[in-house]
DNA sequence: ATAAATTAGTTAGTATAGCTAACTATATTT
DNA sequence: AAATATAGTTAGCTATACTAACTAATTTAT
């Protein structure tokens, strides 16, 4: 993959693109996730956690679409966060739905989890140049562009 | 979250930046596994798959080390891969150790399941313009570099 | 040459995380 | 008032992760 063109179809460079972002992405996690192991807590749990830190309260429909999970996986993610401390349910004027928010013990451990976690991520990143530096950044706000189209 | 430096240490934009790329993959491959799901085979089975496919045979051990788990998970991915026939276990000469091998079936199934994969994150990548698209692309080949790195 | 230690994998038991189907309770529509 | 729709939960299945404890084979040490 050192990167002759033979082709300047963008299309046929989209999927080695696509393919290669792929690749990166399953590796960045799984190497990251060793870290998360560290807060004792789930990657499920410590994903919709963010959510609510980063979003805000919101209903268990909303987070599970945020999650993209069904809704009765979001019911046990939420159990196990409610049982670990780590957000609590509130009832709502329509009491169908709950309205799910983080505690403070929550909010301070994924912080302390998100700083974990990513730590060696942005060591690794300061061994490049500043110039390298700054793309990747522009190109990491490139990329969640695409994800929404998604 | 928006972003306004208050300081320019590279330091602690390689923090940002690393949050924004650790958010990135988790989206990335949130969405794409749903897509994974129509192969009916687990995202560990995937992806232990995918190294037998394109790393060639090994053991059990080393299968596990390239997958980051411990053996005892992957006897059992591997028991899953074998039942659905996209592996096999072969002896070999130290009779402790096994040689596992994709077969046949599992080795066409994962090349489907990769492009079907990700077909969907190239047809996003195709509604950016020109000049994006060789962005992105040199996204794809900083951020594996700072994987070795990892 | 045997005993001890190491190595490779499996088995057992537990927890999290995903799904669908079926249920309860509340709200909305007809 | 009855039917329908919506929000969550419960039940039951599977996959994936862990540690601890086991078996079998190999290597090392006595």
């Amino acid at each position: 993959m050192t990167e002759s063109k033979r082709k300047n179809k963008p299309a046929q460079d989209a999927v080695g693109i696509a393919n290669r972002l792929h690749s990166a992405a399953i590796h960045l996690l799984r190497r990251l996730r060793v870290r998360d192991l560290a807060s004792g807590i789930g990657p499920a749990q410590l994903s919709a956690l963010s959510v609510l830190v980063f979003g805000g309260p919101r209903s268990l429909g909303e987070l599970a679409e945020a999650e993209q999970v069904r809704p009765p996986t979001m019911s046990r993610i939420v159990g196990g966060m409610e049982r670990a401390g780590l957000a609590r349910r509130r009832t709502t004027e329509d009491k169908r739905r709950i309205r799910l928010e983080a505690t403070a013990k929550g909010t301070k451990i994924l912080h302390e989890g998100r700083k974990r976690r990513v730590e060696s991520l942005a060591l690794a990143l300061e061994s490049l140049t500043e110039p390298e530096i700054k793309r990747l950044s522009e190109l990491a706000e490139l990329l969640e562009q695409v994800l929404s189209k998604l």
